[in-house]
DNA sequence: CCTACCGATCGGTAGG
DNA sequence: CCTACCGATCGGTAGG
């Protein structure tokens, strides 16, 4: 349905399209109740009955944007999971690329984690639709790891992934008030660093080499 | 100020104490811009005059929301941390109050989150005046952990705190769509104790001894 | 703690 | 894509 949509629009599509950023980049900062439809009218400097042309209603402007966010990811993931050869790099790619996607657009995880607060059965049905299959794509690797004894064993797959996903969600979103926890001049890197180590050493069983020598 | 008011409301405190509780309850629900005076005022039945009697403004209303729940942890932290006797019982007590701390009442982390979207600037003031010194204390203690080598040495002890932190906070907010990524019955058992394994294994260096017998 | 009332802003419609 | 306009709701005030 929505995808008829865009294509129906695709001679005015350069309208539709700057809406919705603004929208998403409105929405993500403001939250939804308070951003109204004239300011993102205003962002790309037409009235508010003109936009309502493009887009039927708020609720369905809102619903717009929150399906936009969740296309961006889906053309992503699907290539990294299938890619990597070894487990270690499967881990560093999918985690590095889903950092990447949400630290260049920060907005994008604010974005999220206010669907998530605010429009919980929406966000439900979209997760268990589009993200689920690679939720469980994750899980059935990470059980194969514990079998093969390079995960730790006392480790529940689905209640790990959730745990991260939240984690990198929540790091992005909350980057604002990063200098409130870290003094430090470079406090993104070390949020990030540090998210990296967290979600590689809950998963990965130690090195016995590398033990060792510690 | 803030302390002076109560004094002062204190004959009237319990209208004063309904009208705060009612609200933290709908901001953390539907967030502050969705949220009414008159609805606040509905569910405590009185009138949006009246509730305006007790505080003079919305935006006064939000900021004693924040702070009350601010005021909450500032009476758990302290004793907690200054009781345990070894790191591992440090641990498990304060991660333990904090993780009860949200669970049993998941709006205090929704009224959080939202607090840190909608107003980080506010929230890095409140986190840097009544959060900071616990942080520091906590971080003191990694500190001393690494150089005891019972915490894993490439960790930040101020982005680790921040990333736990974030992580709790995050876990009990977004637990309306915890069923979208765990399809099992206790989703939330699972949630809480991935929570504490992940927290642990990322801060603590495996023993030795456990480490031999897997 | 109330009634009565205010200007401002909201999402949305009519009609072109 | 616009002007003109709508009813509803918002936070807040006056006055008692």
């Amino acid at each position: 349905m929505a995808a008829t949509q865009i294509a129906l629009d695709k001679s005015k599509g350069s309208a539709r399209e700057a809406i919705l950023e603004a929208a998403v980049r409105l929405f993500a900062q403001h939250g939804f109740a308070k951003t109204s439809l004239k300011a993102i009218a205003q962002e790309v400097d037409i009235r508010t009955p003109s936009l309502l042309y493009h887009f039927p209603s708020k609720q369905a402007l809102e619903t717009a944007a929150i399906e936009s966010l969740n296309n961006s990811w889906q053309n992503i993931l699907p290539q990294i999971l299938s890619e990597a050869k070894n487990p270690g790099e499967r881990f560093d790619r999918t985690l590095g690329v889903c950092i990447e996607f949400f630290q260049e657009e920060p907005t994008r995880a604010q974005l999220f984690v206010r669907a998530l607060l605010d429009k919980p059965d929406e966000l439900k049905e979209i997760i268990k639709r589009d993200l689920q299959p690679w939720l469980k794509f994750i899980a059935k690797y990470i059980r194969r790891g514990q079998e093969e004894e390079i995960i730790h064993s006392d480790l529940d797959p689905e209640a790990y992934t959730m745990s991260v996903t939240i984690l990198i969600l929540s790091t992005f979103a909350l980057g604002q008030v990063r200098s409130a926890f870290i003094d430090s001049g470079n406090a993104e890197m070390l949020a990030k660093n540090e998210l990296i180590r967290f979600a590689r050493t809950a998963l990965f069983r130690p090195n016995r080499m590398e033990n060792n020598h510690g």
